[in-house]
DNA sequence: TTTATATGAATGAACAATCATTCATATAAA
DNA sequence: TTTATATGAATGATTGTTCATTCATATAAA
């Protein structure tokens, strides 16, 4: 019986695994990589985990709770929806820059996912998505935000901006922009258009 | 002495070396169901290739190199910087519709490719990236965009935002808007921003 | 207290399967 | 014949996973 969640080794665990599979992917990740970050033995990993696609599963739960939770405590303090778009924009871009592992699985591996565990949906993540979501309906009840943007569509070309950004932002070792600027500048975008 | 690009079975290893891997993705794809796939022996293959990886060298820069030309034939038609911007996200979007094989791996290994073949620069996409920037600059100085969008962050959030809606329809069967309406949404966002 | 016994977490060497690549050989072309 | 092209079985390195064993700690017996 594996213990789990509660154990400081599981922890461990997923902290080495989230290094080494962002430094190399998941695939050439090697299990034995993972057990020398976390100072344990190869065997240690299987009593805590079923297996390495598990890590990796289980390493995008811990992590997406995290941003998720942090996400909602950001924005859930705002009353006005384009201060929620602001907010939301700093905030991840901030969490990217203060965490550059979890930002490469979320933005390499997440996409991987899809392909080789057709049964796992991220749910922590469609949640992620739909907090953009809500900001646009409400936005919409509130008058202050057109009546036919489509938050479905929105909702993804929001976060897909702030995303390309983000990858842009981990691949290359140094930053052109600084954070505000750039969150300001997307949200800005969406706001109120780039037609002068 | 590999025969290379005029071969008619370079052309069948690329086309299969495609669809497997838009299937599987980059590891989990076997030489061997390529080969199957491109209907040759395993050994031929690395008649008209180096390696694994020099197959999806050669694949990106044959399929974007298509891609590229097919942006730049239809954008470099019209006159108005905001036309232009609503054409490139149509253009796309249709790719990407008539394509999904390509979509996928642009995706989800154009973004790996960057970890296992660190010194390999996509010198095709940083040029689709390119053509966003350049209407944006375009339009600045014909003063219909204002002066004050940057952009190197807007050709990202662009593509980032037409991206990400690819990749939802890519994973989802199912397409819930018809890609006319996607792209007038994105397009206009960007343009005139959500703000009622 | 001291000794014996039980537990199960941790270990890492060994296993077994996978798969990119090679190469001896065959076939077709020049 | 000589050269170029194609084949696919064999190779050998790699690596996820297993499992017999160790060991620290807990519990019970003397």
């Amino acid at each position: 019986m594996r213990k789990r969640k509660n154990s400081e080794k599981y922890h461990r665990i997923i902290k080495a695994a989230t290094k080494v599979f962002a430094k190399k992917g998941f695939y050439p990740a090697k299990i034995s990589e993972i057990a020398k970050e976390a100072q344990v033995a190869d065997g240690t990993i299987y009593i805590y985990f079923e297996s390495k696609d598990d890590i990796l599963i289980s390493l995008f739960e811990e992590q997406m709770k995290t941003v998720l939770e942090n996400m909602v405590a950001q924005i859930s303090k705002l009353k006005d929806p384009a201060e929620k778009l602001e907010k939301f924009a700093l905030t991840h871009l901030q969490l990217i820059e203060q965490n550059k592992d979890i930002a490469e699985i979320i933005q390499v591996e997440l996409r991987q996912s899809s392909k080789f565990m057709k049964e796992y949906k991220n749910e922590q993540f469609i949640q992620y998505l739909d907090l953009i979501g809500d900001i646009v309906k409400e936005g919409q009840k509130k008058g202050v935000f057109k009546k036919d943007i489509m938050p479905g569509v929105a909702k993804r070309a929001f976060f897909g901006a702030l995303d390309e950004m983000s990858r842009f932002w981990v691949l290359s070792s140094r930053k052109r922009y600084d954070i505000e600027t750039a969150a300001k500048q997307i949200s800005g975008y969406f706001l109120k258009g780039i037609t002068a």
